[in-house]
RNA sequence: GUGGGCGUAGCUCAGCUGGUAGAGCUCCGGGUUGUGGUCCCGGCGGUCGCGGGUUCGAAUCCCGUCGCUCACCCCA
């Protein structure tokens, strides 16, 4: 590896065999959700901070630690966008979406940035697909979000997908449960494992995760938060699972699930993936954020969504590189650079994949080369004709310049 | 931010009891060949991550540093 510039950490190069793999994520993507009537949003790489103190929450780990943030010269504070959330939000109240029928649906396919340390299936810039639907909060919609990105996942082959779902009632409720079982941790705390203990206050809800048998037996006696919900957001939930029920689609309910950010209410899921690394088995996940758009200066709209990461499906799915399109006619020649020149121009102006030496390679290299790139007719030019090479029926012949693209295409639809 | 592993040609690596760098693959050329695929020959390509130390001499030992990677925290 040369010393001198490398692509900054947490950043790599997308080269043509991994993009093309890439490629096929977004296609499907754009398929599956524009089916179901989702329009395609693109907000800008950066945003005023202010988007995501207020919307993602100033306690999370996202603002307090992982946002790149910087000064655009006028004293303003800008930062490049974490998460897609927020600025569709943003977007939706700039542009005056809340008239438009609901729910306005949008997803988007776009890059984020957040300064953490790498590791697999984690970057500092990284690919989220995303879907957004804003201005209801019927629980159908919810349902069809989990579908969608069930789908989604499926389609591109994610393996040992599962499901995870919960709900979390209304900040208000969330709050006061989390006080609640604070409170409960703080009296147990004798029984608790050192980490869990140290971090009572900053995120309580972990501790339902620990494998510390002592910590588990405190635990399994604590307040849930499902059991703290009001009969309305209960309700909600119910509905959210019959629909998926009968959609035939299997989930978990997690009373621990917690996402990372302030903004979400009622409905959380997130799909995992037993193909990624433990800590970060996450590949999809989403949830309900009812006072996001209002939070950001806009009407009370409710609004429900989803991400994804692209790298984090590629890694779950067992994709292959599929080889690029081979060539239909490699050109080659010995001298003749005008008259190959202009025969690959023709030959691609009449619809094949045509290909020119370009190398400067001799006569035998440019045969192993149209060999490599497995093109299926080898035209060799010289200035009076052209000797036409079908390689995979092994045979040739010797055709003046101006038939050549006409023969290959016959052979071609034969 | 904390901890572990690793850093020799474009890629995969050997060289690890110190003596100023090798192989395979790839790429290019030549020969053979049905103007290609096999085989043979040759060639291009390396500040041994970087800096310092020990030594007559270090890719090889010691220290530092940077980078990559995995994990923790947390997240897509």
């Amino acid at each position: 590896m040369s010393p001198g510039l490398t692509a900054p950490r947490g950043t790599a190069d997308v080269l043509p065999e991994q993009a093309a793999i890439r490629l096929r994520v977004e296609q499907t993507a754009r398929e599956l959700l524009e089916a179901a009537g989702y329009g395609r949003i693109e907000t800008p790489a950066f945003e005023a901070t202010e988007v995501f103190t207020r919307g993602v929450g100033a306690a999370t780990d996202i603002v307090e630690k992982e946002m790149y943030s910087f000064d655009d010269g006028g004293g303003r504070s800008l930062t490049l966008r974490p998460e897609g959330t927020a600025p569709v939000c943003r977007a939706y109240v700039e542009h005056g979406m809340h008239k438009l029928p609901a729910p306005v649906k949008l997803y988007y396919l776009e890059s984020f940035f957040r300064a953490e340390r790498p590791q697999a299936g984690r970057y500092r810039q990284f690919w989220q697909v995303g879907a957004e639907a804003l201005g209801s909060e019927d629980p159908a919609l919810d349902a069809e979000l989990i579908v969608l990105l069930h789908q989604l996942l499926t389609r591109l082959g994610a393996s040992d997908l599962h499901l995870r779902l919960s709900s979390l009632g209304t900040p208000a409720a969330r709050s006061e449960y989390r006080d609640e079982l604070i409170d409960y941790l703080r009296a147990n705390s004798d029984r608790l494992s050192e980490t869990v203990r140290d971090r009572i206050e900053r995120n309580p809800l972990r501790a339902f995760d620990a494998d510390d048998p002592s910590t588990g037996a405190v635990m399994e006696q604590a307040p849930r938060l499902l059991d703290r919900l009001p009969a309305n957001d209960l309700e909600h939930f119910a509905e959210v699972r019959r629909l998926l029920d009968s959609a035939g689609v299997a989930y978990e309910i997690d009373t621990t699930l917690v996402r990372g950010l302030d903004y979400y209410t009622r409905t959380v899921f997130e799909f995992t993936s037993d193909e990624l690394a433990a800590g970060q088995s996450t590949v999809g996940a989403g949830g309900r954020y009812d006072g996001l758009v209002e939070l950001l200066g806009g009407p009370p709209t409710p609004g429900a969504g989803w991400a994804a990461g692209v790298e984090r499906i590629i890694l779950a799915s067992p994709a292959e590189a599929e080889p690029p399109p081979a060539p239909d006619l490699y050109v080659a020649h010995d001298g003749s650079r005008p008259a190959a020149f202009n025969l690959a121009l023709d030959a691609r102006a009449a619809g094949l994949r045509a290909q020119l030496e370009l190398a400067g390679r001799s006569l035998k290299g440019q045969f192993k080369h149209a060999e490599r790139l497995n093109a299926r007719f080898v035209a060799v030019v010289d200035d009076e004709t052209v000797t036409l090479r079908d390689r995979s029926a092994g045979s040739e012949r010797v055709v003046a310049h101006g038939d050549v693209v006409a023969a290959v295409k016959q052979a071609l639809e034969a």
